[in-house]
DNA sequence: CATTGACAATTGGTTGGACCATTGGATAAG
DNA sequence: CTTATCCAATGGTCCAACCAATTGTCAATG
């Protein structure tokens, strides 16, 4: 009997399906660090798929910092800590849970930087910018709307903000985050705990309307609170984490 | 440890190479977003490679987020804003080039990042942390030590800070920050500027003095000018052409 | 004429099998 | 015990099919 059971691929591409089952099993701890993945074949026979698919999925394990692979050897796993953040939301919720910890964590790094990012984009703000960010202020301030799509307005509004920087690096760094909010683990999350993206619209009408008046220190005042309800986790530090 | 430090010989995988000339292709425009690549088997053909191969690659630049690939349709290539910060490495080192611009952007979004990050690490600091920290700080004091190995003590001086926050996001992000850092191309621009790692040295020392006396304002003004100079690649103002 | 539906070409997805290249341990030689 | 050799395990590559989704074409239809 192998050490994990896998289930057989269900939809889409194979290799996705047995990246994601592999994935999670490296997550769940299933696989620890340091220790070799089942040699391609046998995962090849295991998971009912040829050889090829289950190196594709390596490869894309390999991406992802998970494993390196070295021929005539295996696939050893690397510990997740060395991997890339793209696997943020797949931790942040597993197996039906929700890592509040690692929610707070995250927040507590998400914080600062947008905090920084705000504070660029007010000093080089732009009338065709603000343009763009009162027209999502817009979609998110509209109830008649369900409340993924003023969810989705306010995650462009991130991008937004970051093009307003006029960096490429925060734009970057804004589209990956816009991409992991809106990964289906976290949707879901957003959907049962049934939040009103409405509670955002005063802080970025402050903001807006401070910015019109060339009031740069009240227009960061406002981002703060803004995001400051945004990212109104507990602090991490309380508890057990390691 | 050895006088002068060799580099790992270039024994590669052919669909490595491959994922190499194609990201570099898309990176300088030669395929525009929006556009497709052609078809894996003409790719296969022009490569001399095997279609195995080139579909290996093209997994890799998925996973970049470089191209998203569709049965029947091809490989359309995205923005390069929208892929993976992995690519920042590449995008700064490129054809021989330093994209300073680049660099001076990524400096505006690392400083107040570390900034952050050391100021909870200073909060957070526990003895074992010092420790750590210290032992770090000899290897990059140690002038009988080679430039580079000196300059990786450094990078681990940046994860065993984020180690000391106690938050696994800060640990991931300062991991992958270090993997940036001691990519090929970058690793080759310090060499090229003959930087001398021993200049952050007194500022560790403030810092770690400041520690040592509880004084922790003190200790994260310390921790600031020690950023600031890692992070002086400021715009080209008849500073360091390289 | 516009719409619809069937068809075919294009292109990625998957398979099975074969062989090469590297690694690491087992084994034999000293 | 040490060293050299060998070999089994394992990843890397190749080949040749065939399956499956997409798109455009074009004729039939209203």
């Amino acid at each position: 009997m192998p050490v994990v059971a896998f289930r057989a691929p269900a939809r889409r591409r194979l290799h996705e399906d047995v990246a994601e089952q592999l994935r999670d099993a490296i997550l769940d701890g299933r696989f620890a660090a340091g220790r070799k993945l089942p040699p391609e074949r046998e995962l090849a026979q295991e998971f009912g798929v040829n050889r090829t698919s289950v190196r594709e999925a390596l490869k894309v394990l390999e991406g992802l910092g998970l494993v390196t692979v070295r021929q005539g050897d295996g696939a050893t796993v690397r510990p997740v800590v060395d991997a890339s953040l793209e696997l943020l939301g797949p931790m942040i919720f597993h197996g039906g849970r929700v890592d509040l910890g690692l929610v707070a964590e995250m927040a507590e790094v998400l914080r600062p930087m947008l905090r920084e990012m705000g504070r660029l984009a007010i000093t080089r703000c732009r009338p065709a910018d603000l343009a763009a960010i009162r027209a999502l202020r817009d979609v998110v301030a509209d109830g008649t709307r369900d409340r993924e799509t003023r969810f989705r307005a306010l995650h462009d509004l991130l991008v937004v903000l970051a093009d307003t920087t006029r960096n490429r690096v925060w734009q970057m760094v804004a589209r990956r985050l816009r991409r992991l909010f809106r990964q289906e683990p976290l949707t879901a999350a957003r959907t049962r705990l049934r939040r009103d993206p409405g509670r955002f619209v005063p802080h970025i009408d402050a903001c807006l309307d401070a910015l019109d008046q060339k009031r740069h220190a009240d227009a960061a005042a406002a981002l703060d609170r803004l995001i400051a309800v945004l990212a109104n986790f507990q602090k991490p530090h309380g508890g057990t984490r390691r």
